[in-house]
DNA sequence: CCCTTCCATGACCAATATGAACGCAACAGT
DNA sequence: ACTGTTGCGTTCATATTGGTCATGGAAGGG
């Protein structure tokens, strides 16, 4: 099977450039093209379909300076472009989610995320691909059986399993991600024990993590007796 | 939360009576209309949407008198129509299926299919609903993590019905769901262990099933030394 | 009556938050 | 400038649970 073709649409040149980084190390899909705008993004799709090698799949951003992510959604369905699309957003609203999910996005992706999180709801993706090209255990020639369609259903919206490093644990994770997504400012570890009520090394431990994965960013805080504080601070997303 | 409404669009008449009745039946949706065709489908739901009660999930017919159910699912999001759909179909070509997720259609159903496995869908897509409805486990407040959105995915997927996971009995299974049923705060395994007189890896195991399901939420308790234990909260439906 | 299949169990190993102890860097006096 | 104080960063052993594997017993089919 050939790769998957794909279009990238994000209006941040920098974050435009990593997502099509991103594609390029992923085996399975192609780079199609990028687009930094809405109006741009749908000539593209259509130009492509035009040409008789249609875009596949959409790394569609939400936020974009002429249109929403999700008119543009509309109007590819609108002009009969049956591209399946990934939601990248910092919207966290779930009301959106299911607006999304109305208009055929497939999987929905919440900045910043990980290069993990990214590869693996790619895979998914493929994963998803792959099951619609070949039926597995059906009657040969008797097309697909609801099973079949589970299956794919299933994979294409399967929770990611990713590897943590050792000695970190998703749900925790989860917590201290959650609370920094709150704070506007920058906390320290030891506000962030106090609010979770975990232990002093365990929020250090996780902030640490957060940090060097670039989600959080750090810096030390002077002024008071005693060796400095790091304090960390939720990586707000462009716009 | 109020019922989630529903449009049937059928145009055997015994079939769309069949669904109806199958609808009625079901706690938590509510009928509101039936169509035989595509342009009387599409003129019901432009009417209930602006009498401000839009129809939210469409069960909708891939063969229809004049119209395609793909053209439906295209010219409803063409109106701005954000109903979710679930196809109902005999046709077992998996293009098709691909083309009617890139429309937003959530779950697919191939005819003939078994009362339960219609309400076993139906029941998994208003989980879905109700996870958006109330994230779960995280900080009261800080909207949606990327977890809380992949967990409302993953209860969008097929499989409650057929494989029960090997190694689970149902009886079994419905010991630990009265119980939680019961429990007005959270509870952990080894509580479970005591109260039904299991051992702790079976209470763990079918907890474990019921929070990948989605029936449950889980979160981690800390605060004491050792590694912290896994509390399981049961879902309340927001009746 | 025997054989297969399936599920609960107990025991083992792995995982992970905690508390204490130590070290380090900046502030504040002398 | 030097030294003491202070508070956080860092490391390590410990406690306690999670996860897995092979075993035993019960239920069902032949």
């Amino acid at each position: 099977m050939s790769d998957i073709r794909v279009l990238v649409v994000e209006d941040e040149p920098i974050a435009a450039a990593a997502h099509a980084a991103y594609i390029d190390r992923l085996d399975g899909f192609t780079l199609a093209g990028s687009a930094p705008d809405g109006q741009s993004a749908l000539r593209l799709l259509t130009e492509f379909a035009a040409a008789g090698r249609p875009v596949e799949l959409v790394l569609l951003d939400m936020n974009l300076p002429d249109l929403h992510g999700l008119d543009i959604a509309r109007r590819m369905r609108a002009a009969g472009l049956f591209a399946d699309s990934i939601a990248l957003t910092a919207v966290r609203e779930l009301n959106i989610v299911r607006s999304a999910v109305a208009t055929g996005v497939v999987q929905y992706l919440i900045k910043p995320f990980t290069y993990a999180t990214f590869a693996d709801k790619l895979a998914s993706y493929r994963q998803f691909r792959q099951q619609l090209a070949s039926p597995g255990t059906g009657v040969p020639g008797a097309g697909a059986s609801q099973s079949d369609v589970d299956q794919a259903f299933a994979s294409l919206r399967a929770p990611s399993e990713l590897p943590l490093p050792k000695g970190l644990a998703v749900s925790t994770l989860d917590s201290v991600q959650d609370f920094m997504k709150l704070q506007t400012g920058a906390v320290s570890a030891s506000e962030v024990m106090g609010a979770l009520g975990m232990s002093r090394v365990t929020a250090r431990r996780y902030l640490e993590y957060l940090a060097d994965a670039g989600t959080v960013s750090r810096t030390a805080r002077y002024g008071a007796p005693g060796r400095p504080e790091n304090e960390y601070r939720w990586n707000r997303p462009p716009s």
